[in-house]
DNA sequence: ACACTATTCCATAGATTAGTGGAATAGTCA
DNA sequence: TGACTATTCCACTAATCTATGGAATAGTGT
């Protein structure tokens, strides 16, 4: 009888675990952390047919990560809460500290990782107030009108040459984008430092931002 | 390139979710949460056939999430590290939160939980410093000796019914066993409380205590 | 060297999951 | 109303996962 509990509960977590033991899930969750979106536009940005899309949403939905409404024709799927950016992070950190593979690759493409000095929450909070910084956000337009740290800047990657002056103005810049394993800012700080600016990246995107209980500011 | 980067490491990430998806390797990780033990050991408490347990924990060494020794004719596996028990309160949190199936289950099962007035850790210290409480482990004999909170007193549950009278003279009794959702000090504060004693449950269990760093004491 | 034990490896049948295409649904726009 | 769009539902194939039994391996004790 509490064997069966036993076996429910546990099969019950599993669900769950299921549901994140999927790459192109845990590529979608990644997006929807940036904030809300459609399924056509998930679907566009991980690469993967709208009907799938959909599909791992259901499934994602079925387990309570994610809850969606309809607006128009559209159906907008966002997390759940901020809890689901933590147990991602969770696993993130579990993998990287533990699976051989994973330190192969965050040491192969991500430049040496701690060379640009990735800065921490607090860190950064000292130098804004000090007004030293420009805090930089390189994520695409769209995720950074969904929600982004109060006063960032929004250049998205692409187009990083052509704002080189003003930066060059304003002292040093942090940049931040989706996630602590996401390329955008590392590159981003690669370039700046090529053209001899300031740059630093700072050690957590957005989400994490967000779900530690920080301030945000939506446009 | 960095795209393949991206999808590369999200299939890792994954591989450590899809290791924690299934009911029966989550009930293997609580019971390595608990100490050190070997694979015919887990097997039987776990109920299920050696081989199958065998290639259940290959499967958590293949993501990093134990590791084993061999010692004898016997190969003893354990979590890798604390951040294992984390990463599983996390789990278990989200699906707690999110997964309507959990609540209704854990509202059926564990009688009316906040009923039995979950004590936190942190009043716990406090009580043990005016030794108004004894604290009590009820868990099997093995798991209190691979590791119990400092002064715990053992009595396993099928035994609590013989050491009534030591308990009753000894104040206050706070309860815990294996975690959170485990059942046997729940039963256990239930039965005190039946014949009368002062019984409330610890919040969490001996490997969340341990994870968060307070003392251990092994015998 | 021998029998013996604990664990792992290998092959296999049944169950589950991922991705595809076609059809159904609900809402919008003219 | 009818054409159209975004999303979901359903059916199906290929791939993966679980549990089982038989055989192999490594270590123990005589």
């Amino acid at each position: 009888m509490a064997g069966n509990f036993k076996k429910d509960l546990f099969a019950q977590f599993a669900r769950v675990a299921k549901a994140l033991g999927n790459g192109h899930r845990l590529e979608l969750l990644e997006f929807l952390a940036q904030g809300e979106r459609n399924v056509e536009d998930l679907a566009r940005v991980s690469g993967l047919s709208v009907r799938n899309t959909s599909q791992h949403l259901q499934q994602l939905r079925q387990v309570g990560l994610v809850t969606s409404r309809k607006q128009g024709l559209h159906v907008y799927y966002r997390l759940t809460s901020d809890d689901v950016v933590q147990l991602l992070q969770c696993v993130r950190g579990v993998a990287e500290r533990h699976l051989a593979d994973v330190k192969v690759l965050v040491d192969t493409y991500l430049t040496v990782k701690d060379a640009l000095e990735p800065m921490p929450v607090a860190e950064l909070l000292e130098r804004v107030r000090q007004g030293e910084v420009t805090v930089l956000d390189v994520r695409p337009s769209e995720e950074y009108a969904a929600g982004h740290l109060p006063g960032a800047v929004n250049i998205p990657l692409a187009e990083l040459e052509q704002h080189l002056d003003e930066l060059r103005d304003s002292g040093e810049v942090v940049a931040y984008c989706r996630g602590p394993h996401c390329v955008l800012a590392f590159e981003a700080v690669e370039r700046l430092r090529g053209k001899g600016l300031k740059a630093r990246r700072l050690q957590d995107g957005f989400p994490e931002w967000k779900a530690a209980g920080m301030p945000v500011e939506a446009e």
